[in-house]
Parts: structure tokens; sequence; C-alpha cells
DNA sequence: ATGGTAGGAAGCCTA
């Protein structure tokens, strides 16, 4: 196989929304698709409707209620068993595999913490959890080196750049766009060596979204949008990255997630050495 | 400046 397709969508709760995994697959036709927030304990996992939709290969790390993430895949893969504890919670916001591709490929699934309402990490808990979660990538990142050969996907909950939202200038105070997370998500990313995948597709200048909040009145009216979920790429697979998808339209499927799926596609004959 | 909607678990948390 030459083209590889990587979709990462969160689902929010996969036993609720499976049936719309199948209008996923059709859309999209990915080869791995990365879930978070599952919200669904490993004994409860639909493995079955999953699997009957090609993907014979899965890994899933859930809890009840909350968080949880999943890889399912047509191509094998071995889960890397290696992934930390972070922040010492033990709360289901990460699964890292290696791909059965020719030379092999790294995969990380992430879900950061939301992180509350308030910016202010003395006066919110749950917001200085998403800073130390940050810091703690980083670090991770920095321990391992350079990424090679890698991707790393997720619902990130931060969107970094001016026109990651609506409008830069009445989101600086709210979170997902305030600057110390923006700082902190920047140099994860530069731990890591990491490259912004759909950044490679759409130049900064233009906006781009990947969530729309569930209580405005008429979501696609209002268009506040915001770019919560990244695709990141380690350098080496910049010439490799043929096609990209934000599946805008899965917004308005019936009962849809607050954020839609998307997708990259690798041709790793490309890939640089 | 406020409150708006959604999912899960089980009478409130999280997003």
């Amino acid at each position: 196989m030459s083209k590889l397709r990587i979709v990462t969508w969160n689902i929010n709760s996969v036993r609720l929304r499976l049936p719309l995994l199948t209008e996923l697959v059709r859309a999209l036709e990915p080869d791995v698709l990365c879930l978070q927030e599952t919200k669904c304990p490993d004994a409860l996992f639909p493995h079955e409707g999953v699997a009957a939709l090609g993907f014979g290969h899965r890994a899933v790390r859930g809890m009840k209620g909350y968080n949880g993430t999943a890889i399912l895949s047509r191509i094998p893969f071995t889960a890397r068993g290696d992934d930390p504890d972070w922040c010492a919670k033990g709360d289901c916001r990460h699964l890292g595999v290696d791909l059965d591709v020719p030379g092999g490929l790294e995969l990380h699934d992430f879900y950061v913490p939301a992180g509350g309402d308030i910016p202010d990490p003395a006066l919110n808990p749950k917001f200085a959890h998403k800073l130390d979660f940050v810091a703690e990538a980083a670090a991770w990142n920095r321990a391992r080196g350079p990424s090679r050969r890698s991707v790393l996907v997720g619902d990130l909950n931060i969107a970094p750049l001016e026109h990651d939202v609506w409008s830069h200038r009445q989101l600086l105070k709210i979170v997902s766009h305030t600057p110390v997370e923006v700082e902190a998500l920047t140099a994860w990313q530069q731990a890591g060596h990491w490259y912004d995948a759909l950044r490679h597709f759409v130049p900064p200048s233009e906006k781009l979204y990947t969530w729309w909040s569930y209580r405005a009145r008429d979501w696609e009216a209002a268009d506040r949008g915001r770019r919560l979920d990244h695709v990141w790429v380690s350098h080496d697979l910049a010439p490799a990255l043929t096609g990209w998808t934000v599946l805008k339209a899965a917004r308005g499927w019936p009962q849809a997630s607050d954020h839609v799926p998307v997708m990259i596609e690798l041709d790793l004959s490309k890939m640089a050495a």
C-alpha cells in the first residue's frame, strides 16, 4: 500500500455514536482511526460493530464516564505499552502504537485535558492539570529526542494560531486560546520537532476550525469555531503529506459530536531520508 | 455580561 489515511476524531461517546462511524468510513476511508472521549470502559467497548467496519486491529484505553482513547486500524500494529501515566492520574488520555507498515511508523493518540473555564492555575485545578499535562508531554518528547517516522494526533484542546479561532481578540482570555496555553503547546511541538500537518495545507492566514460549540443556536451561521484537533508529523514525513480533510459536514450529522473528524493522507514512498 | 447544549451516571460532574 502506498497511501496511508489517518483520521482523528473526538467522538464524544463511542457507544452513542457508533452509527456515525459508518458515515465517517464512507466519507474518509481511513486506514487508521484515532478516537478521543470514547467514554467507555474497555469491557464495554463495541468491538463487534467496529470490526464490522473493517477495523480488525484495535487498541482501547477507556474508563467509566470520562475521557478514553482508541486506535482502530485496518493495518496490524503493536501497542507500544510504554505510555506514561500522565500526571499520575490513570485517566486514559493517550495510546501509542507501532504501525506495521514498511519501515514502521509510530502513532500517538492524545486527549489533552480541556482545562475548565477559569484560565488561572491558582484558582482552577483543571487549568493547572492542563498546563501540567502539556508540560509533561513536552518533557516526554524532549527525553525521546526528535521524532522520526512518527505521527501524533488528537484533541489537544488548544487552538494555537490567530486564525485557529473565530476571534483572536475575543478569545485571548478564553481557555483553549490563552497565551500561556499557546506557549505550552508550542513548546511541546518544538520539543518533539513536530510539524503541523494541517497548516502544511492551509496557510496560517486562513481560518480553520475542527470544533463548534454545542451551545450555539446555529453553529453553522455563527461559525464561531476553534481548531482544537491536530495532526502533527515528524519532519521526515512532511514531503509525504499528500492530502487532508476537515470533515465539517460531520458537525451537521444527526446527533453530531461537537468535534469533526480530521484526515491526513501520507504517501510513505515520498518520505525524506 | 450572560447563558446557552450535550453525554454519562445517577442526582452533579465534565466538556
